[in-house]
DNA sequence: TACAATGTTTTAAG
DNA sequence: CCTTAAAACATTGT
């Protein structure tokens, strides 16, 4: 499910915890998503320590508690945070609860490929530094995106953007948005672009990422109505732009969108 | 039933 | 050491 503005959406879901104290961990030892985390100082530490900071980067999600510890979450495929009234009872992907006097903070995964991770101390852990540039911030700049698409200049665009070393947040349906958006194939090698091209790439990303931001991360709806998002799974979908059917197919392991019309092979 | 699903990590090959 | 591609991970839904 998350991409960056999914993340960002489920960050504020926790965010209502924030100033205040966790009365009780309740976690299930077993679970594959505690996988290289010391389960049992993350609830010495926690219980009883407050929430005092949230920060999404990309697709992962930091929380700072007193103590001072560190909690990093990342939701995988079909993790989600949402919260709870301070008593409910955990349900059967329910994996962390913590409990707070207002309410019960919850991280769920059906599918488990998300993680928890857990650090004690002032300094911020090893997986909370030298992070990628985020998107929107001024250090992503087109000569790093060039940069980064040249690194990589023979695997398809559509395989670089998803990469969360140079692309964090981005995920299979921006990836798709953003490529449809500059009239790119997805199976373009990222080292052929143009100048024009690049430039092009560079702005609709950004787009995409504010557009997301704009809608998604609000209240977890929909996307702009014109966005490709709306017909990518759709059987017999075709393109918002020019109404062509769209195409399908595996490209960077994923399942990828495309309209065969307005998207097109660099010259 | 079999396959695919908004994601990473590991492994192996070039 | 670097890049690239494919398999693995666990569960649910079509």
């Amino acid at each position: 499910m998350p991409e960056l503005a999914e993340v960002e959406f489920y960050r504020k879901q926790w965010r209502r915890g924030l100033k205040q104290k966790i009365l009780a961990v309740e976690l299930h030892p077993g679970a594959r998503i505690f996988r290289g985390a010391d389960i049992a100082a993350l609830r010495r530490a926690l219980t009883g320590a407050a929430l005092l900071n949230c920060a999404a980067h990309g697709k992962q999600l930091f929380f700072r508690f007193s103590g001072p510890a560190w909690l990093g979450l990342h939701l995988g495929l079909t993790g989600r945070l949402r919260v709870e009234p301070p008593r409910a009872l955990p349900g059967r992907h329910d994996h962390l609860l913590l409990r707070q006097r207002g309410q019960c903070l919850v991280f769920s995964d059906p599918r488990q490929f998300g993680r928890v991770r857990f650090h004690r101390g002032r300094a911020p852990p090893p997986w909370r530094r030298n992070l990628p540039a985020p998107i929107l911030s001024n250090l992503f700049t087109p000569a790093a995106m060039d940069r980064f698409l040249r690194r990589h200049a023979r695997s398809p665009l559509k395989a670089v953007l998803l990469m969360q070393q140079g692309f964090p947040g981005i995920g299979n349906w921006m990836a798709d948005e953003v490529l449809w958006r500059a009239g790119l194939l997805p199976s373009r090698p990222a080292g052929s672009l143009k100048p024009a091209e690049a430039k092009k790439l560079y702005r609709e990303l950004r787009r995409v990422c504010r557009g997301a931001l704009r809608t998604v991360a609000r209240d977890n709806g929909d996307p702009p109505p014109a966005w490709l998002f709306h017909r990518r799974w759709r059987r017999g979908g075709q393109c918002p732009r020019d109404g062509a059917p769209l195409r399908r197919a595996q490209i960077g392991g994923r399942t990828t969108c495309w309209c065969p019309c307005c998207q097109k092979e660099g010259v």
